[in-house]
DNA sequence: CTCCATGCAAATGATTTGCATAGCG
DNA sequence: CGCTATGCAAATCATTTGCATGGAG
């Protein structure tokens, strides 16, 4: 963890900005939490457990920072809030989502699942595929489970 | 279109809702601009020209509410507004989008380019979709064309 | 009469911005 | 010093809600 903050502290300098004690906890939040989609807000207070003094606008202007140097994605999946999303180190953008209808839970793919489909975009429409975003809305498998005990 | 519309009052009136003049104004607007991915206010805007006395919360409350009965899909690019986007008919949910990152144009791409994927996704995850959103994010034929152009 | 629907204004909630201050190089 | 970055409070923007009124069956 600690070479991946050093790396994109680089990345950060190249640009011209400063890593921070308040982004470095940022980034420290966003890597422990790898897994989860967190808010701005939700961010914010995990990061207020490491640094009482930060504030609020400072989370936003570093995700937004973040966002640009595509470091995480900002994601949005219809409730109301941006969530953000450490990208994989070394993948290029391939990155999608299973939400579930019933308990909310996220799941990620990291799995290329768009080469062939992408292709044909290309191809067919004349469009210049930059990035995606592939989500799909349905039951997970632990929602599925108690629906049938449920029966 | 009056059939359209003849159609979706029945669906309304199914559940117990009524066409009222104005949501028959906003889906007048819809359908006249089926290519297009307003936004709410835009959507108000348009209405507000064939029934000035309409208010912004009406056409919220109606686009919400053709949104449960999946006559159109609440879609969202980031750009911090909902968008909505009628649904074609008999069209079950596939339904994707390319949007430039240069112009900004939106375009619709109706075929179903995830019949395969998805498969992987029941089988590989145990995730019974439902339903999904496919947006790719890139620089559309035209914008290419006016880069070379600028070379 | 009974509801559903509407318009308006006020409320809410997420995100952004202005500004004075603090800190690194 | 010169800039970038920060915290705080105020501002903004999209969306929602409360409430009294209006209209169809």
């Amino acid at each position: 963890m600690k070479q991946r903050i050093e790396r994109i502290k680089k990345q950060l300098h190249s640009k011209g900005y400063k890593l921070t004690p308040q982004r470095e906890a940022t980034l420290t939040v966003l890597l422990e939490r790898e897994e989860d989609h967190l808010s701005a807000e939700e961010v914010f207070l995990l990061v207020k457990e490491k640094a009482p003094e930060i504030g609020l606008a400072t989370v936003y202007r570093t995700l937004e920072l973040l966002s640009e140097l595509k470091i995480v994605d900002k994601i949005n999946f219809g409730d109301g809030v941006s969530r953000y999303d450490l990208r994989k180190e070394g993948v290029e953008h391939f990155h999608h989502h299973l939400v579930c209808m019933e308990c909310g839970s996220v799941e990620e793919i990291i799995e290329d699942l768009l080469g062939e489909v992408e292709k044909i975009v290309e191809d067919e429409w004349e469009f210049q595929v930059k990035d995606h975003r592939l989500t799909f809305h349905g039951i997970c498998k632990q929602c599925q489970k108690v629906a049938v005990k449920a029966k």
